[in-house]
DNA sequence: TAACTATGACTACAAGTGTAATCTAAGGAA
DNA sequence: TTCCTTAGATTACACTTGTAGTCATAGTTA
């Protein structure tokens, strides 16, 4: 699965990953919170990522509403092991690290890497 | 630092981070062992990130040397935060467990997630 | 029913990327 | 000195991405 997606598309991605099947009015609404796209941008995007085979569409009367077949896992994984690869060789602590600086990370963040480890380790 | 560093110039920049200071005929031949690229295309990459700003030229006799200007930390952190936000909502926990997905990580860095967390618990 | 609106389809277009080829000048070989 | 090689500079070209505009059509409203 070669499939790329670039960075808007990953913002109409997350939208759906949290919310699948929606219209894309409702993508359009949710995504006016956080970015200043016109509707027919965010049309386009939609209409490139049924492109590339990572959404599908159902027709309910005179729209589709859209769901991901690529899940955020399937994406996320393949996609974080790429960056670690490039920028430190594929080790994980200093990719931690870097998000740890200035208070990045929550106390939760940090219990549940604690709890990861621990499971690691063993 | 708004400055864009492509997929492919990334791994140019990786021989650079960790060979600075080498000639274009340098960088080809590392570049060989992993990439079935010509040798223009690795001169035009070089000649876009000196463009960028990332890279500086030293001159040589009749040939450069390039050294990264841009740290790898200075470019990964962000790096690091921009991933993590955009899959996983700026979490850290999720990234590390896809790292370590099918013997992903090694002892040696396991350990060192362990000690980073423990400081991180101060 | 005639105009209005929301949707999707098709088209646009510049900047960035991947991937080179060609041109030019400077040094080395014959 | 003349040609070959090597390194950088310039140019190329299709594809992707960001960011829309325009067109056709099916409901919606006056």
């Amino acid at each position: 699965m070669k499939t790329k997606i670039s960075q808007s598309e990953l913002d109409v991605m997350d939208v759906l990953w949290r919310r699948p099947g929606i219209a894309a009015s409702d993508v359009v609404r949710d995504l006016s919170e956080t970015k200043d796209w016109s509707d027919r941008t965010i049309k386009t995007l939609l209409a490139r990522l049924v492109d590339k085979g990572v959404l599908s569409t159902e027709k309910e009367g005179r729209r589709f509403l859209y769901t991901p077949i690529v899940s955020r896992d399937a994406y996320a994984g393949p996609a974080a092991r790429r960056l670690a690869q490039r920028l430190f060789g594929g080790r994980a602590a200093p990719i931690v690290a870097h998000l740890a600086e200035g208070e990045g990370l929550s106390d939760e963040d940090i219990a549940e890497l604690e709890a990861l480890i621990e499971s690691l380790k063993s």
